[in-house]
DNA sequence: CGACCGATTGACT
DNA sequence: GTCAATCGGTCGG
């Protein structure tokens, strides 16, 4: 079932763990594609590799919103990013989805991406493999129809921490948070 | 206004 | 392993 708001009003560190196991929705177009978060990443309001880091500007103002909204980003030129907002109005925190699972959908994802491998492999990856755009900026996950997340429970596993990659800036903290299938 | 650069990816050595 | 692609946000002049 989906996530309530309730569930987004905790710690972002803790949030980016139990996020872990739950499945990510969207059904853009009327096209249904689901995927199991299988890596997330936390980033939070004093730490100088996120986005939040110098307050609040036009890019970033959906991390400032209150929490369980969607932060989507577009970096290098060419792709997006999508990003669960944590944290009380106001303070700029969110988790980074990484990495999914293809679980329902799969056609509209091959569709997508225009081949039939690494489909949801990488943040960059997955935003097109689930049609997430930034349109989605500020939509609501708890009230959204075109995208949620889903408990569908029974995930138990080891979570592993390890130090978040792909950033220049900001101490290599544990801040990455992976399961295994 | 111009210059720089990034929470990435894919192609290539 | 290396590196170019590509463009909106941000910052300095």
């Amino acid at each position: 079932m989906r996530i309530k708001k309730e569930f987004y009003r905790k710690g972002t560190i803790e949030i980016a763990k139990d996020l872990l196991g739950k499945y990510l929705v969207t059904i853009i177009d009327g096209k249904k594609t689901v995927g199991k978060i299988m890596e997330t990443e936390a980033y939070l309001h004093d730490d100088p590799a996120s986005h939040s880091f110098k307050g609040k500007t036009k890019r970033n103002e959906p991390m400032f919103m209150e929490a369980g909204k969607c932060y989507v980003y577009f970096i290098y030129g060419m792709y997006e990013c999508f990003n669960v907002v944590t944290n009380k109005e106001n303070i700029g925190e969110a988790v980074l989805i990484r990495v999914l699972k293809p679980v329902e959908g799969i056609d509209f994802m091959i569709e997508r991406r225009g081949k039939e491998k690494d489909l949801c492999n990488g943040p960059g990856k997955l935003t097109i493999s689930m049609g997430i755009s930034r349109g989605l900026n500020g939509v609501d996950l708890s009230e959204s129809d075109e995208i949620f997340i889903e408990d569908r429970g029974k995930f138990k596993g080891n979570i592993i921490e390890s130090k978040r990659i792909g950033i220049s800036k900001g101490a290599n903290l544990d801040l990455r948070f992976s399961i295994t299938d």
